[in-house]
DNA sequence: GTTCTAATCCCTA
DNA sequence: TAGGGATTAGAAC
C-alpha cells in the first residue's frame, strides 16, 4: 500500500495527516462514493454515513486513498449541517455535552457574533458579561470550507505573511489571529508528522537488524566453514563471534536512538549509552539525516541510517583510511565498531585500574605489581583479538600525586602535540589522524580519537613502537577521569597501508585521574602491551620485561617530573641559584630553549620518523654497534643548516644508574670525559631548578679558553630524573644568542645541536656479554651516548667516511673514559 | 485513554 | 514584536 498519510495505528487506523511532498488535492464529498471504503464494521447496504471530523479530514487526502470511517458516529454528519452543527449537534457517545448545562449552551450560541466559527472567548460579549456563567468552551473546530482554504494556501506557501493571512481572515470570516495560529500549528504538525514518520521508519530498520542478528545467531549454532563447507575450525568461530558483539553493540545503540527519538515525544531524554548521550537529541529530527536523505556523519552520535541494504551479510570491517568523509554505512559501522572497542576498552582499564588481588599480585622484591594473566584471562574477553605468536606481554600500574588537576591532565593527553610535549623522551612522533567524536558540551567527555604514535626508550637498541590507537576520554564522575588507549590494528589498517608490520600491540592502557586537594591529582596508570621481542637487543630485554622501558612507572614519573616543572614554569618566581641575574622571563626562555634541546635529543636517538633521518647501514658505520643517521637541516632557525649526523650507542655499566647520573652531570668532572672541555673543570654560569630534586635542572655551563685570544665557550645544560631514569643533555651555545634568551628573548632563533646521555636501570640480570660486560644481577645501568654534531654546513655536500670514523671515535673514546673514570673498565 | 486541534503562554531573535 | 515551542483543554475517537 503506497499512500501519502500516515496510518496511525494507535488511533484506530486513522488517516492523520498527510506526508511532505505528497500534494494536498481533491475533496472527498459525500457524493463521492468511489473515495469511501466501506468500514469493516458496516454493511456494504448500508450508506455510508461521514462525521463531520473524518470529512474533514478526508479532504485533505489525496484523491483513491482509503478513508477509514469512524464506526461509532451516529449519522449526523451531513454537510448541510456541519457549518452551524458543530454546537448544537446532540450529544453523542457521552461527551462534553453532558457536562454543561443547557442554559450554558444557549448563551453561548447567544453570545455568537457574525461568524458562528469566531471563537468565543475572543468575543467583547464574554468579556462584559461578568454576570454570566464563565464560558466553558472556549473550543470549536473551523469549518471544512474554511480548512479546506488554509489548506490550499498552506500548500502554496506554509508561511503566509501577514497580507496573505489578513485577506484569508476576510474571506474565511475568521480572525486574523486565529488565521496565524492555524498557520502555526499546522507547521508544528507537519513537524510532528516527519518526526513520527522516521520514527516509523527507525523503528522497522531496528526490526530487521533483530531479526538479522537472531539469524546469525541460529547459524552460529551450526558453523559451517563457507569453503569447504566442513564444520569451522574454532578460529573461525570467534571471529565471528567478534562480528555478532560488535553487531549486537550497533544494534543497541540503535535503539537508543529510537529511544531517544520517543523520548523526544514524550518530552524527557531517554538515553541508554551513559556519559556519550547527549543529554537532548537535536530540536529537529530531520538533523537526524533518516530515511535516506544523506548521512553526514557529523552528529553528537553514531549515524546508521540505511543499513538495510546489507541485509543479509556479515558485517564486514571496512577498510577505510579515516571514519570522516565515508558517507553512510561504511563510515557509521566503523565509527560505532570502534565506539564499541572504545568502551570495551574504558571498561576494562577502569577495572584493571581499581581492583587489586587477584588481578594484581605484588612481587616480593621491589614491591612492584605484576598482571596475574591467569585472572585477567577470566575477567576479561580481549578487546582486539589474540595474541600474535612470538609476541610476549608485558603489564604494569602505578600510582602517583601528580601536581596537576584533572581537566588539565586530561586537556593534555586529548592533545596529540601537548601530550608528546609532556613526554618528550617516551614519544618520538604523534599525531592526531582523526577526531571520530569530540566530546560532548565542549567537555572532553566522550572524545573518541584516531592516534598514532611512536614510542621509545632512549636507545637504538631498542626499536620504536609504532602503534595506531583509539584514545578514548571519559569523564566518570566530578572531578574523575579517564583515558583510555587502546591498539585497532587487529581491526583496521593502519594510515600507512595494509602492509605495515606491527610489532607492538598495546592492550587498554592510559591513566584515571581523580582530582584532591591543593592542585593534586591522584593518577593511576597502566600499560599493557604486547610486542615482538626478538627485535629488542638482549641488553634491553628484561629493562623492556620488567616494564621499565614503556611501563606504567616510567608514564607516571615522567608526568610527575614535567608537572613540577611546569609548576614552576607557571609561578611566579623561578628559583635559580646563579651568578648571573636572569630576569623571570630570561629563565623561562631558557627553560623553554631547554625543553627543545632535549626533545631534539630524544628525537635523534632512534631511528623515529619526526626527522627524515638515513640510518646508515653496517657497511659504512661499520658493526661496533653505533648507530649513525644523517639528514639534511634546511630553513630551521633552530639548528645550523648543513648535513647533520647523529650517532648514538647504548652500553651496559656495572654503576648504579644515579652514579652514573651523578657523575655526568657534575660540571667539576666533565672533563673527565668531555673534550669541550678543554680539559678543565666547567663553570656553572646559571643554574635554574625545575624540581625539588637537584637533579632537575638547566644550568649554563662556561668552558675555559683554549687560549687567551679566544672567547669561552658556552654549555646549555639540562638533566632530568626520576625514578624511572635520567638524562643529561647539552649543547654548545652561542654567547650573543644565549644574552638575548636571558633577557627573555626568544629561543627559538637559538640554532643547537643537542648531545647527551640517557640512563636507565637494567631492569634486572643482564645476559650475555653483548655489548656491555658480564652478566650481573641486576643493579647496573644501561647508558646511551648520543651525539648529534653538523659535519658539513653545505646540505648538497656528500657524508664522507672519515666524517662518520671521528663521530665513531668520539663516541667510543667517550664511552672510554666514561669507563675509566668510575673504575668500570675491566 | 489517546489523538487531534484551536488557542494560550512564554521565550527568543 | 513576530514566530515558535510547550502546553492546555475541548472534541473526537
Amino acid at each position: 500500500m503506497s499512500f501519502g498519510g500516515f496510518l496511525d495505528s494507535s488511533a484506530g487506523g486513522r488517516l492523520v495527516g498527510n506526508y511532505i511532498g505528497f500534494p494536498y488535492s481533491g475533496i472527498i464529498a459525500k457524493d463521492d462514493p468511489s473515495a469511501i471504503n466501506i468500514p469493516s464494521g458496516a454493511t456494504a447496504h448500508q450508506p455510508p454515513i461521514v462525521s463531520p471530523s473524518s470529512l474533514t479530514k478526508s479532504m485533505f487526502n489525496s484523491p483513491g486513498l482509503s478513508l477509514a470511517l469512524q464506526t461509532g458516529i451516529e449519522g449526523h454528519g451531513d454537510l448541510t449541517q456541519l457549518g452551524d452543527g458543530n454546537f448544537d449537534a446532540p450529544p453523542t457517545g457521552g461527551g462534553m455535552m453532558n457536562r454543561r448545562s443547557r442554559d450554558a449552551l444557549d448563551q453561548e450560541h447567544d453570545s455568537r457574533s457574525g461568524s458562528d466559527n469566531l471563537d468565543g472567548t475572543a468575543s467583547g460579549d464574554d468579556l462584559d458579561a461578568a454576570d454570566k456563567p464563565p464560558r466553558k468552551k472556549r473550543y470549536h473546530r473551523h469549518t471544512p470550507q474554511q480548512i479546506q482554504e488554509l489548506e490550499a494556501l498552506f500548500k502554496e506557501c506554509p508561511h503566509p505573511d501577514e497580507k496573505q493571512r489578513l485577506e484569508l481572515s476576510k474571506r474565511l470570516c475568521l480572525e486574523t489571529r486565529q488565521v496565524k495560529f492555524w498557520f502555526q500549528n499546522r507547521r508544528t504538525q507537519m513537524k510532528t508528522q516527519i518526526e513520527r514518520h522516521e520514527n516509523s521508519i527507525l523503528r522497522q530498520e531496528n526490526d530487521k537488524l533483530r531479526g538479522e542478528n537472531m539469524s546469525l545467531r541460529e547459524a552460529m549454532r551450526n558453523p559451517i566453514c563457507t569453503n569447504c563447507g566442513g564444520p569451522a575450525i574454532i578460529g573461525e568461530i570467534s571471529l565471528e563471534e567478534q562480528h555478532l558483539r560488535i553487531e549486537n553493540v550497533r544494534l543497541k545503540d540503535e535503539l537508543d536512538r529510537v529511544c531517544a527519538i520517543a523520548g523526544k515525544f514524550l518530552g524527557r531524554p531517554i538515553t541508554s549509552m551513559g556519559g556519550l548521550m547527549p543529554p537532548q537529541l537535536p530540536n529537529s529530527s530531520l538533523e537526524l539525516g533518516v530515511g535516506g536523505n544523506g548521512f553526514d556523519g557529523l552528529g553528537p552520535f553514531p549515524d546508521f541510517g540505511a543499513i538495510g541494504g546489507v541485509a543479509g551479510s556479515l558485517p564486514v570491517i571496512p577498510p577505510a583510511r579515516s571514519a570522516a568523509g565515508i558517507p553512510g554505512f561504511d563510515c557509521s559501522m566503523e565509527k560505532s565498531m570502534l565506539l564499541e572497542l572504545a568502551l570495551a576498552a574504558m571498561d576494562e582499564l577502569v577495572k584493571l585500574a581499581q581492583i587489586d588481588e587477584p588481578l594484581w599480585v605484588r612481587t616480593l622484591e621491589g614491591g612492584r605489581e605484576v598482571l596475574n594473566h591467569e585472572e585477567y584471562l577470566r575477567t576479561f574477553t580481549s578487546c582486539i583479538g589474540v595474541k600474535p605468536s612470538g609476541f610476549v606481554s608485558e603489564a604494569s600500574r602505578e600510582t602517583g600525586m601528580v601536581i596537576i588537576n584533572s581537566l588539565a591532565l586530561v586537556e593534555t593527553l586529548m592533545d596529540a602535540s601537548r601530550w608528546a610535549e609532556m613526554f618528550p623522551c617516551l614519544i618520538a612522533r604523534t599525531s592526531t589522524i582523526d577526531v571520530i567524536y569530540s566530546g560532548m558540551g565542549g567537555t572532553r567527555n566522550g572524545a573518541l580519537h584516531l592516534m598514532h604514535a611512536e614510542l621509545q626508550v632512549l636507545s637504538p637498541l631498542v626499536p620504536v613502537r609504532e602503534v595506531n590507537f583509539l584514545r578514548f576520554c571519559k569523564q566518570h564522575a566530578e572531578g574523575v577521569w579517564a583515558v583510555v588507549d587502546v591498539s585497532i590494528d587487529a581491526i583496521r589498517e593502519t594510515p600507512s597501508g595494509p602492509t605495515t608490520f606491527v610489532s607492538c600491540r598495546r592492550l587498554p592502557s592510559g591513566c584515571v585521574v581523580q582530582d584532591m586537594p591543593s592542585g593534586y591529582s591522584k593518577v593511576t596508570w597502566v600499560e599493557h602491551a604486547e610486542y615482538d621481542e626478538s627485535q629488542i637487543h638482549q641488553l634491553y630485554r628484561p629493562l623492556i620485561s620488567s616494564s621499565l622501558g614503556f611501563g606504567a612507572r616510567r608514564w607516571v614519573a615522567t608526568l610527575q617530573r614535567q608537572c613540577q616543572c611546569l609548576a614552576i614554569l607557571m609561578s611566579s618566581s623561578v628559583p635559580s641559584h646563579d651568578q648571573t641575574a636572569i630576569t623571570l622571563s630570561g629563565r623561562r626562555s631558557m627553560l623553554k630553549l631547554a625543553q627543545r634541546m632535549t626533545a631534539n635529543f630524544c628525537t635523534g636517538v632512534c631511528a623515529s620518523t619526526v626527522h627524515k633521518w638515513n640510518k646508515l647501514g653496517p657497511d659504512v658505520a661499520g658493526d661496533e654497534g653505533v648507530q649513525v643517521m644523517t639528514r639534511k637541516s634546511l630553513d630551521d632557525p633552530g639548528e645550523p643548516s648543513g648535513i647533520v649526523l647523529s650517532a648514538a650507542t647504548s652500553v651496559w655499566l656495572p654503576v648504579p644508574p644515579h652514579r652514573l647520573f651523578d657523575f655526568l652531570r657534575d660540571e667539576q668532572l666533565r672533563s673527565e670525559w668531555d673534550i669541550l672541555s678543554n680539559g678543565s673543570p666547567m663553570q656553572e654560569m646559571s643554574h635554574i631548578a625545575k624540581g625539588p630534586d637537584h637533579g632537575n635542572c638547566v644550568s649554563l655551563l662556561r668552558a675555559r679558553a683554549m687560549s687567551s685570544n679566544q672567547s669561552s665557550m658556552l654549555i646549555l645544560q639540562e638533566t632530568s630524573t626520576d625514578a624511572s631514569g635520567s638524562l643529561v643533555v647539552y649543547a654548545p651555545v652561542d654567547i650573543p644568542a644565549m644574552h638575548l634568551v636571558m633577557n627573555g628573548g626568544d629561543s627559538a632563533y637559538v640554532a643547537l645541536l643537542p648531545s647527551g646521555f640517557a640512563i636507565v636501570p637494567d631492569g634486572g640480570p643482564v645476559p650475555g656479554a653483548v655489548n656491555g660486560g658480564p652478566s650481573q644481577r641486576g643493579g647496573g645501568s644501561l647508558l646511551t651516548v648520543a651525539f648529534q654534531i653538523l659535519v658539513n654546513s653545505l646540505p648538497t655536500a656528500k657524508l664522507t667516511v672519515e666524517s662518520v670514523d671521528t663521530v665513531k671515535n668520539l663516541i667510543s673514546c667517550t664511552i672510554q673514559k666514561i669507563k675509566a673514570a668510575l673504575q668500570c673498565d675491566s
